[in-house]
DNA sequence: TTGAAAGCGCTAACAG
DNA sequence: CTGTTAGCGCTTTCAA
């Protein structure tokens, strides 16, 4: 229908074969006379012509493109994950798919399909709905290079994490030093492998400052703003004097469901969220988090999926990445 | 290199032609006997067949992907925006590809360049730094089919937006029966059209409730939370008892501002924020809003970009999407 | 109801 | 240095 420009046209207009323009415009130039050379380019700009990107990739077999699942892209971190991604990725001309599951799994499955029909070069995984099942059937069975982020349990693959463990000890240590000794978490109801992990922490550091585990203390709720406003009226009904929460965005909720019972943070509740997302200081008042390092995060897993689409025959990692407690106003000495 | 399973390879499973697979795999099964259905599906299965993306699209010229550009996935809005995009696209086996300008023209102009690239299908512009002369250059050479939304102040195009000015005089409204009368804005410093439209709406609601407008009570300041804490500075040095930012993010750097310097909203300021974003009802105090309907204005982008991909002659449209007030406790009555 | 043949636009040996 | 040749994997006439 539309008059596109090809590589033949451009052919005839500077006189030569095609293969020679193919050549030229794929960084083979220096085989070429100068004289040769000069015709094709200036044939090429004086039709505008642009490969196709289909016809080439059929040939080279790669899209230049990697995929990147998400749980939710409205939650800062993953935002802040994602352009750190996506800017690596546009400085090697490619570009990142960028797919938001939002609890969907249905929609999630759709995106898995679509990519891999897409035959996209490479994979970063950071939703934890993602099971084995899809992993074996759909990325192993078609040969896609993946990557694992904290959120999924699954072993098999390269993986990079942050120190989940640590992080939520840093936290209950930084509650304890301050003399808190009934320390709440607010944990998620389907907590995702790295969840899980903090919880873990959260009970070690427990115990290394003498403190006592108790049940009680534990409110599992759902993974949102809601979720943590909820999760108030139960942590209300314990004796706890602090809380560590799943992530921020519980915490925001966390409090909002305070403010309305008509509890403070931080005199009636110490609190330390998770994440150390850019609003954190805008709160009142300002939350104490947990901070994890999401551009080395990016970096790290950006450049270690590449290696492995450039090799997958490469051992399997898995990186550890530190964690590091920000103090705000949200913790206070217990008095 | 590997062993991709191709239409051939299902053909000859089938022992039937490749042409034969080709039909009955792309919705003209109805032209074959029964028997060779099956038996092609069956070969399909067996084998885990799935049809190159590559090689159809060189054939087919398109690539069932649009792209989206947006200055910031980091904003409550546009993430939201994104979503409601994405999971329409889904539903019609598209792909949309998400960009993120983040305030770099450099990398924009890469990003364009990319989608034009991939011969992308068509492309949806909520990212104010697009220029014309990308418009012209790049698009319309190309002949890209485009969209453009509010942000934007090309007058070339499909365009979709909400009703700004409506909007602005919504807030202003609610400030002046709440008894208000000197009612500050708190304007971006480089206003994309969309806000250059808040702040006609603004000046020309003051007017019609007998307000004067008076320059000292507008405040320029940068689109972020910094920015809206910064103007709390300034705002406390006026007579103002009300204000209108120019969005959430701002009040809520403004309100954290405020906070620092022992303000109170809404007993010393009633603030009405833009964009209604889900948190505003977990801020302290809950933030009175104007709400743009978001997935109507998602739902009204892709639909339009479908019709003129489809039909590239179509003559232009402009949409315009009604707001609303969403009243909070950060306004109150003058007393 | 099926298959043969002709490409889509491009790259990649391999000659010369 | 440059061109010829042979496809990549698929869809689509068109003829049988």
């Amino acid at each position: 229908m539309t008059n596109r420009v090809t590589i033949r046209d451009v052919a005839r207009y500077a006189d030569v074969s095609m293969s020679t323009v193919s050549q030229i415009l794929n960084g083979k130039a220096n085989r070429f006379s100068n004289d040769t050379r000069q015709k094709v380019l200036y044939a090429r700009d004086a039709l505008g012509y642009v490969p196709d990107f289909n016809a080439r990739n059929l040939i080279t077999n790669s899209v230049k493109t990697i995929g990147v699942i998400v749980p939710d892209i409205g939650n800062p971190f993953f935002s802040t994950f994602i352009k750190s991604i996506e800017f690596l990725a546009m400085e090697q001309n490619c570009i990142s798919l960028i797919l938001s599951s939002n609890d969907n799994q249905e929609l999630e499955r759709k995106h898995l399909e679509q990519l891999i029909n897409r035959s996209i070069d490479g994979i970063i995984i950071a939703s934890p709905s993602i099971g084995q099942a899809e992993i074996d059937n759909q990325l192993k069975k078609n040969r896609i290079p993946y990557l694992l982020i904290d959120q999924n349990p699954i072993a098999d693959g390269d993986r990079v994490m942050t120190d989940d463990f640590n992080g939520a000890e840093l936290a209950v240590n930084h509650l304890a030093q301050l003399g808190h000794r009934k320390i709440a978490m607010i944990m998620a109801k389907k907590p995702s492998d790295n969840l899980k992990r903090r919880f873990f922490g959260y009970k070690h550091a427990l115990n290394s400052n003498g403190l006592e585990f108790d049940e009680k203390l534990v409110i599992s709720t759902e993974m949102s703003k809601i979720g943590g406003m909820n999760a108030a009226n139960k942590l209300i009904q314990t004796d706890a004097t602090a809380v560590l929460t799943v992530n921020d965005e519980v915490a925001i909720g966390l409090y909002h469901g305070l403010n309305l019972l008509g509890k403070s943070v931080p005199d009636d509740y110490s609190v330390v969220g998770y994440d150390n997302i850019d609003l954190d200081e805008y709160l009142a008042p300002p939350l104490t988090s947990i901070s994890q390092p999401i551009h080395e995060l990016g970096a790290t897993v950006f450049k270690k999926l590449i290696e492995r689409i450039k090799n997958p025959d490469l051992p399997q990692t898995e990186i550890m990445l530190p964690v590091k407690l920000v103090k705000r106003n949200s913790t206070k000495k217990l008095s």
